[in-house]
DNA sequence: GTTCCCGCAATGCTGCCGCAATGATGGGGC
DNA sequence: GCCCCATCATTGCGGCAGCATTGCGGGAAC
């Protein structure tokens, strides 16, 4: 189990990399974003644990590249900056979690091994489909980078859809996706959203459609 | 997008119930660990979100249960207990994240992207044969990734023969596999979807033939 | 007040599925 | 071997369930 460890200060550095180390850890050690660039080319590791505090830079800036060269490496952001809006900041930037210092070696332990039993291969934050860019943290869907604005339902519609691009999803689980257990549905609701969302998406050209599959479910295509 | 939210409080169940809605989620709300038993029962959820102290015993106990039967879920659990040992116990018991109260909205919002960007629940009963793959939990079937579109009986047959790969299925279990009990059938339409997904199979080049076995059954064979 | 989402119902249509007819195949009896 | 019959394979066809689409009205959000 290899571990990238981002981080300048010396005693903290050393600290982490010992205890890590008694639990039968590899440490690569970066103290600054270019060791790090550097290391993560040369290595793939089960995890990353960043500080935001470096000498040359935000450690956030390298959650993008890790996403891009390692699209699902976990990441623990590392910080002095303990206020909220900075919490909230370091997990949408795509970590996987965030802890502020100062935190007990156990804690970081606990979430360490929380991150590390997550399954491998994450999916991106934003799925593409055809020219439609769908970005699941912030449930928005775009083309071309204008905001491609749809209804509660069929946003739902298509979320399920574009997470399963490609392959057939089941009309209960279609239904489920988007309608509450309270809520009663009698009629062909669902068909008429889909058939809408259809309508939607072929007058933005999105290069995708919705393939009915009879008895079975659909399933989102792209357009040859 | 549907989230279980086991809380007792009926204020706080509220609360987050509606802020959880404004964000498009679909929200089953269970007071109890019975309740959320049947929940999960009943329906596959996106994402888990647990309090530990409930009126018929610690949350915890849920976790194992929701592995077992929903494997990935994620599950944040959401407590008043926060100190350092409840936190790593509630990791460590499988947990995805925890939050311990009072916890401000946006992060617990912040969390649950953080944890949902994760891939839609990778299925893990896909069984192989020749060149398909069939999905057990999305019934669906593949041909080298693509998808390998098939009426619903005729999937019914593949699913049964598929799963006894190699062995021969008796008539009557192919029956009773593609029909209900108050389905009556006089004549040979098993025959017909059998010969139909024959055809289909040798057009798409499976890699697998059904053999049939007079006055038995059928099984399917790779082809060498 | 105005806008627009959403559920409902009516309509037309597609293609699945059951049926039956015909052809093919295999196994047993002699 | 040869024949015969039971069983299976295949194909065309028609009925109808299920899907696609559209218009409408209630109601929520602003």
């Amino acid at each position: 189990m290899r571990i990238l460890l981002v981080e300048d200060e010396v005693e903290m550095a050393a600290a982490l990399s010992s205890a890590l180390r008694r639990y039968d850890m590899v440490v690569d050690h970066a103290p600054t974003l270019a060791d790090a660039e550097e290391a993560i080319s040369a290595e793939v590791h089960a995890a990353v644990l960043l500080d935001r505090q470096l000498p040359d830079g935000d450690g956030l800036k390298l959650i993008a590249k890790l996403r891009a060269r390692a699209g699902g490496v976990p990441i623990i952001v590392l910080t002095a900056r303990g206020e909220l809006a900075d919490r909230v900041a370091g997990l949408d930037s795509g970590a996987d979690d965030y802890l502020a210092k100062p935190f007990a070696l156990e804690e970081l332990l606990a979430r360490l091994r929380a991150v590390l039993r997550r399954p491998a291969g994450l999916s991106p934050d934003i799925i593409r489909a055809g020219r439609i860019a769908f970005d699941l943290g912030h449930r928005e869907a775009s083309i071309d980078g204008q905001p491609f604005e749809l209804p509660r339902r069929e946003l739902l519609v298509l979320e399920a859809l574009i997470r399963r691009m490609g392959r057939t999803v089941l009309r209960s689980a279609l239904e489920e996706a988007v309608y509450n257990f309270d809520d009663e549905i009698q009629s062909n609701a669902l068909d008429t959203h889909v058939s809408r969302l259809r309508r939607k998406l072929a007058e933005a050209d999105a290069g995708v459609e919705i393939h009915g599959i009879r008895g079975v479910g659909y399933l989102l295509k792209k357009l040859s």
